[in-house]
DNA sequence: AGTACAATAATACAATGATACAATTATGAA
DNA sequence: TTCATAATTGTATCATTGTATTATTGTACT
C-alpha cells in the first residue's frame, strides 16, 4: 500500500530548519533506508510543490544540493531521478548522516517545546526500552 | 468594511512604553478578542512599519517577541501569522505527549536505518552535548 | 560631563516567492 | 516518417520577507 511520495514527507513551516533542509533531510533518510530506490523517478518540482504546499523554487533548491551531493539526479525537460550507482561508501554515509539529522531534529523540537537535557535523554531512553521488546519478538 | 490592519494600532512616540511593547500589547489584545483569528496573516514588518512610520527593526522585534511566545509565527520569506492552536500556555500534558511523540519518532527512523540501540542511543548524547554547548543550557 | 543601558535605526544576509526562460518530450498534421 | 508546435520539466534571475549584527540615539544615573 504505497502512499504517495508527498504524504511520506513532513514538513513544519515554523520548525527553525528551512524546508528545503527538511526536504533535503527526509529524502535522503529514504535513499539510506530504501524507501527510495535507485533508478526511481521523484515527482516533479511542482508537483510535489503544490501537494506540500510550498513554492517549487524551493523543491528546486532541494533537488539541485541533492543534485550536487549525488545522490540524485535533476534533469531539465525530464525530471529528477534517483542516482543508478551510488558510490560505494555513499550508502553508509548516508545511514549515518540520517542518522545524525535524527538525533539532531529531535533535540531541536524538544529543546523548543522547553524541555531539559535531562528529559530529553530520559525520554529517548523509555522509548528504547518500549519499542526493544516489541522488536525482539518479531526478529 | 475592514479598516486597515496598520489604522486599528494606535502609536503614541510620547508614552513611556517603547513601541515594541505597544504593537505587542494591541496585537495580543486583538487576538484575545476575536479581530485577529488563527490562520491571520499579518503584514510584513516593511509594510506595517512604513504606514505606522517606524523602522520595520521595531516590528520585527515585536514579531520575534510574539512568536517566541508562541502567540504568532514568523517564517522567514513566507509571513507571519496567527498560531493556529494558540494554547496560551501549552499544557504540561500536551508537552509530554509532544516530546513522547518526538521520541517515539527517533527511534522508530533510526531503527528503519538499521541502528542498534547503543547507536542510537550514544547519537543523541553527542547531539545534546552540541546542542547544549551553543544554547548555554544554564539559564 | 561621563557611563551604562535600552530602544531604535542601518545594513547585510538567508529563505521563500514570482516570473521568464531553456531543454526535453508528447502530439498531431503533412 | 518528419517536422512543427504545444506541453512539461528543470533553471536562472530578481523581488519579497524575516533574521542577524552592528551602529546610533536617547535616557537615567553618578
Amino acid at each position: 500500500m504505497n502512499k504517495r511520495f508527498s504524504e511520506t514527507l513532513q514538513i513544519d513551516l515554523r520548525s527553525d530548519l528551512p524546508i528545503y533542509l527538511q526536504l533535503i533531510e527526509q529524502i535522503k533518510r529514504q535513499i539510506a533506508d530504501g524507501t527510495l530506490k535507485p533508478g526511481d523517478q521523484l515527482p516533479t518540482v511542482r508537483s510535489l510543490a503544490e501537494e506540500l504546499r510550498v513554492n517549487f523554487n524551493t523543491v528546486a533548491r532541494s533537488y539541485r544540493m541533492l543534485d550536487e551531493a549525488g545522490v540524485i539526479s535533476t534533469q531539465q525537460g525530464r525530471g529528477t531521478y534517483i542516482t543508478e550507482k551510488p558510490p560505494p561508501e555513499l550508502s553508509d554515509r548516508l545511514r549515518r548522516e540520517s542518522l545524525m539529522a535524527l538525533a539532531s531534529r529531535y533535540v531541536r523540537e524538544a529543546r523548543r517545546l522547553g524541555f531539559s537535557s535531562d528529559e530529553i535523554r530520559q525520554k529517548l531512553l523509555d522509548q528504547l526500552e518500549v519499542q526493544t521488546e516489541l522488536n525482539n519478538e518479531g526478529e
